[in-house]
This record gives C-alpha cells, structure tokens and sequence, in this order.
DNA sequence: GTATCTGCAAAACATTTGCAATTCT
DNA sequence: AGAATTGCAAATGTTTTGCAGATAC
C-alpha cells in the first residue's frame, strides 16, 4: 500500500485521489508551494479538481500535522510538506524560498513563564547568492 | 519639534497630520495593531481619515526602517514600531501577540554561502499563560 | 507651479462558505 | 442509509489601484 495512503488512513482521512494528488505532489516538490500553484500544476491531470478542495485537503493536511504552513509574504501562504525542524530564506529578488536546517534549540527565558509552544517558526528575508550579484532590484 | 516629525523629515517623507497621527499610535500601542485597527482608532480624531492612507503611510514606514511588518496569520499584517531584535508569540486562544527579547544572534552555516540577510523572523504559535489553564478552545 | 499626498470608489486577490451532487463505508 | 468529500458559484476580507482634488515646498 502506498506510503501516502497509509498517512491518510492512520489520521482517519480518506485518501481520495485528490488528497492523495496533492500530498503526494507536496512530498515530491520541495519548493513550498501556493495552493495556487499546487491546482495549476494538478488541474490537467485532474480536470474536474477545484481549488475548494485543495484548500480543503491542505487545511485537513495541516491539522493532521502532515504539513506545515509558511507564511513569509501576505497573502502567500505556502505549504511544506518537511515536518523536520527548519528554518527559511525567501529571496526579495528571485522570490525563491530556501530551506536551511538547524539542531540547536532557542531559548528564550520569557517564554518559560508559562507559555506553551505550539510552533516555532523562524525565516529569512533577503537576497540569495545568485541574486546577490545582479544588477535587478526588488 | 515633536520626536516623531523629526523622523519623517529625516527620511525625506512629509510629516501630515495623518501620518504623523499613524506613527505616534504605533508608537505609543505595543499591540501589534493591523492597517484596520489602527484606522478605526485614529478615525474619531480624523473623521475624513481614509484606508488608503493609513496602508501608504505604513508602507511608506516599513520602506524607510521605521517599523518592521509582522506576519503570522495570514491576511492580518500587523506592524511594530519596535525595531529592536524581538519575537513574537502569538496566543491561539486570545489572539493576542507577544513581544520576547533575545540577544544572542542565530548562526546557521547554511546561510553564509553568500546568502545576504535582510530582515530575521522569530516567532512561536501556543497559548498564553493565562489562555493554557482555561478550557475554551482556538 | 510642481511634486507629493490624500481619500473615494472600484478593482484585485487569496481564501472561505453555502449547498447540492457524489462517493465511500 | 449515513457520514464524509467534492466542486461550483457566491461571498468575504484585506490590500491595491486609478484618479481627481488638496496640500506643501
């Protein structure tokens, strides 16, 4: 049985094709896409599928803790299918978004007064190596 | 002459009622107010006061260094006067944000290959002490 | 008098919701 | 049958844009 349908599964979801479509293409494409971009991308292969219901299975994804979300630009959330602790690096030129990993944890003595953690994100605005050197502003 | 005009003239931006009136409520509420609470603040004291201008005005300020933009919940920008090096922690029962400091910096490997860093972004989702013993939910 | 700034109305955009049809179990 | 899921169309909410009038240098 198919490793992402046993996901579905052990939450209690069912693995319709569309759930499968889009957690699949989320395992298989590292570059924390919009739901804009996760429809665009799947529409040909499934014709009838609607953005509802890809932001339906993206919500049921991110609840399950199979996702997580990215915000970095407003009205741009992005989804990442890597649970694994990591940080990101959204360059303002090229407008890609770079993983980069980390083992150290962050404390922070405020936050132990009683606070419970839920999620820990921690990004990067500027300009990636390639964009570094070029002349093209924003 | 008031602290705050001084700050538009030095950045070349004209110091208008209105956005003078923008930067002092920023300045004097560390709530993390979004573009529409500060409208419907300011509004009673400038009746003709409009949304576009409070949006420019704090586009404006976030382009010249005068307040940094925080994003954790999609479509609700919200923005601090505070530029100093903080977090934030935003409670999912209350909604509301909370600042925490921090003086170390964060060394990540990854991000010294000609990476060039512009803004650095910290920030936890959970519950606040005060919303962690209560029993309602999100 | 010329560039900047304001604010109304409309547009743009991502996301959510109501609901009827469909699909699983 | 009954619950969950899909997808269309419409609604929502935030932010942006066009543009005319007002304001400041």
């Amino acid at each position: 049985m198919d490793k992402i349908i046993e996901q579905f599964i052990h939450h209690g979801l069912r693995p319709s094709p569309q759930r499968v479509a889009v957690l699949h293409y989320l395992s298989n494409h590292k570059t924390h896409p919009t739901a804009e971009t996760i429809y665009t991308a799947l529409s040909p292969s499934y014709p009838t599928l609607s953005r509802t219901t890809v932001y339906q299975t993206l919500e049921k994804l991110y609840e399950n803790g199979l996702t997580q979300k990215i915000l970095i630009e407003d009205g741009e959330m992005r989804f990442d299918a890597d649970m694994s602790n990591h940080g990101h690096f959204k360059c303002t030129s090229c407008g890609k978004v770079f993983d980069f990993f980390y083992t150290q944890d962050f404390p922070f003595p405020q936050m132990e007064g009683g606070f419970k953690v839920q999620e820990q994100h921690l990004y990067y605005k500027g300009r990636c190596p390639e964009c570094k050197e070029s002349s093209s502003r924003q």
